[in-house]
DNA sequence: TGTTCGTCAAGAGCGGTGCTCTCTTTTTCT
DNA sequence: AGAAAAAGAGAGCACCGCTCTTGACGAACA
């Protein structure tokens, strides 16, 4: 659907050119950084004309974080799509390294998305479709090899307590139709794997871990046997 | 050593009372709330005259790290030494909740340690030695678990890379006199709990984890029954 | 004891921020 | 062509971190 009058499309042009703008500002200066101002002096506008676009800072940062979202979910979603299909374990640890690549390629993106959250502002409602696409994959590929009787029976483990069936009824929209015991292996494997994208990212591994990419495919591998993942 | 005249005595005072203003202002607005001009205001001082004290924001915020890593370190180091010395297991579950409770009880500081860093901000190198305390805790217990043979041969998992023999030398001056692969093990888990707590902190489990205390110690114990902790 | 010197509170001010309100110009629709 | 809607410009409010200068006070020294 194009704009259909010169100045819908002239709205669209400018909302896209702030966005950007504000985007390499966030890469280079970060979340706190961000200024409206700024923008609206490199955009060659008046301050106040910004307002027009976004009305308020935190509307034009839930478009960053949406684009942000949608960005990473794309290369989480991509990765997985050049792997072959019953190759669970690759395309676990590719996706691993397709979400720390990202992160280390747009540090304050990820900040934005996964890190503290800004105060004061709530992020909206609409922001979660694009928010789980990456965990939409994961979810895929963790169902895809249960189905394919490819998660071999792991360590033993206690199983979830009974009071968590209802949260694993929530879980299961995202990774369909496996037991529970599955679902919480994968959410701490999940957690696990942003756990350490955001330690690395945030300084937590300075002066302790130097070879991180091979750290990193490490950890990821003892999840994946810690999931049942083949191999 | 107690201040010896009566201006050091009072300024260490007013110091003292100006990181407690500023702790109670962080744990309301968060660290970006955190204003220079309104703690000076509660304290019926005039802006400038903080600087007397703090030579600047980044400066106070340093304070308010430390004493947070503290604090935390603190609570955990109490929380181990309630547990009997040779009940592994539980010992790691216990440091566990120590930090969740702690985080889930000061969230801003939390945030402060363990969230995306202040943008422009650098933490100095004293920050270290309060930043490793809780992580000394939890190396003693899987220190001690190993010596103890209370590390269960865990179930098979690809050994680590040679070429991270030199990470796990640094590491192990933090868990002394264990193996590579405990060493890894180890560090997977423990980032595995931290992000574990930043996805709860954060808001990453919102509409989908509800119990979230049991799901949290179902996880902890996947991630004991990784690292081979018995039971 | 008296004086000097370092420390501190206070105030004014600089450049920056998000945001609002008003006024004018421009474009679109009837 | 005229009315209505949208957009830009400008001034202004209340805040921020931080700096500089000024004047007062307390402590150490002659």
């Amino acid at each position: 659907m194009t704009a259909r009058t010169a100045r819908e499309r002239v709205r669209a042009e400018l909302t896209r050119e702030i966005t950007d703008i504000a985007r390499r500002h966030l890469a280079t200066e970060g979340a706190g950084g961000l200024s409206l101002r700024a923008v609206a002096r490199e955009m060659g506008m008046v301050s106040s004309a910004i307002y027009r676009y976004f009305p308020s800072r935190d509307d034009l940062l839930t478009a960053l974080i949406i684009d942000g979202y949608n960005a990473l979910g794309e290369a989480v979603e991509q990765a997985d799509a050049g792997c072959p299909r019953d190759d669970f374990l690759g395309r676990w640890l590719t996706v691993c390294h397709a979400v720390r690549d990202w992160a280390l390629a747009h540090p304050h993106e990820y900040a934005l998305l996964y890190g503290s959250p800004v105060p004061g502002y709530q992020a909206p409602q609409d922001t979660v479709p694009a928010a789980v696409r990456d965990t939409i994959v994961f979810g895929r590929i963790m169902s895809e090899a249960h189905h394919a009787s490819a998660l071999a029976p792991a360590q033993p483990a206690p199983p979830p307590p009974p009071s968590l069936q209802s949260d694993a009824a929530i879980v299961r929209s995202i990774i369909p139709d496996v037991p529970d015991d599955v679902i919480f292996r994968g959410l701490t494997a999940w957690t696990a794997l942003y756990g350490w994208v955001s330690f690395e990212l945030f300084g937590q591994f300075n002066n302790t871990i130097e070879e991180r990419r091979t750290a990193f495919d490490h950890s990821m591998r003892l999840m994946a046997a810690m999931m049942g993942l083949a191999q």
